[in-house]
DNA sequence: CTAAATAGGACTAAAATAGTCCTCTTTTAT
DNA sequence: ATAAAAGAGGACTATTTTAGTCCTATTTAG
């Protein structure tokens, strides 16, 4: 549950390759090699990465992609939305969905409102976070007490 | 992403059920009747529910489900362990994963850990906040700044 | 003893996901 | 010019996950 794609974590491999190689463009087949990934899925990723504007590419001999913006500035939401487009949390969180339950269902938007707070922590971590790997993680608060997650020690959080 | 199935959406309804019938069992085929799910589902739920000691069941005649203790003392995390079982952010989160990149993946364990996050928060809100129609959602916290989620007028979310 | 329930699990159908492949266009280098 | 290197775009297939149904056994109240 609460699981992203295998899609989105070899994209996040992707967006820290291409962060590792700076300004100059990167072929798709280079990051194939670098990450061990076979190319027509790299291919894939960074097609969908282009096209939500997270890499910006270059045609033709010597071209490739290379990070639209700084890694600071890319944030973990920023690649789920690009790889695993519009999803919810549930069906009804969608905005012309037609929940058959409405009338019935006691539960009101929590989840979506769950789903909200979770893309807000998602947004201020970024690409650069994600790469260090003492990454700071979000701090949540939940009704004034905060929750400190820098709990380690524990292998499997299930 | 960031999804919940289905299935754990009707749970929460049915759980909600439950803890509106208070302790007299509660036979599936009234949570069904009540809820308006097809009568299987919800005993394919109750029975899930059962197993991961959320709810007690009483067989025979007059006999039911009710809620294994107060509403309040029923996390999210816990609905969504119960019905999603042991399901990890990404593969590699598994204790017992292959993961083929491990010498090349330069995302450490981001992810694990912002799921771990997730989780603890999920940990925090309780089956009657859920019930709560304005619902206190969890209040996010980055790098000392926190982040308010309570803003309203967004419809959809991604 | 019978009817009302749950327990457990097998099974099927549908949907989402992952991954591959083909053809076309653009650009650089010779 | 032209060949080679690269991305663009999309169709297609296979796999896996999820949802949902159904059957049979067991338990218990009356």
């Amino acid at each position: 549950m609460l699981r992203i794609s295998r899609l989105t974590d070899y994209g996040t491999l992707v967006l820290a390759q291409l962060s590792r190689e700076g300004d100059r463009p990167t072929s798709a087949a280079d990051v194939a090699s670098a990450t061990g990934i076979a190319l027509p899925t790299i291919s894939k990723l960074l097609k969908l990465l282009a096209k939500a504007k997270l890499v910006t590419s270059t045609r033709g001999a010597q071209g490739g992609y290379r990070l639209a913006r700084a890694a600071e500035d890319i944030s973990a939401a920023d690649i789920i939305d690009a790889l695993e487009g519009p999803v919810h949390i549930t069906e009804c969180s969608a905005d012309d969905s037609q929940c058959d339950f409405e009338t019935i269902c006691n539960v009101g938007n929590a989840w979506q409102r769950i789903n909200v707070a979770i893309r807000r922590a998602l947004g201020d971590i970024s690409l650069s976070d994600l790469q260090r790997t003492s990454a700071p993680v979000p701090k949540f608060e939940f009704a004034g007490l905060p929750v400190n997650v820098e709990t380690r020690g524990q292998k499997n959080v299930d």
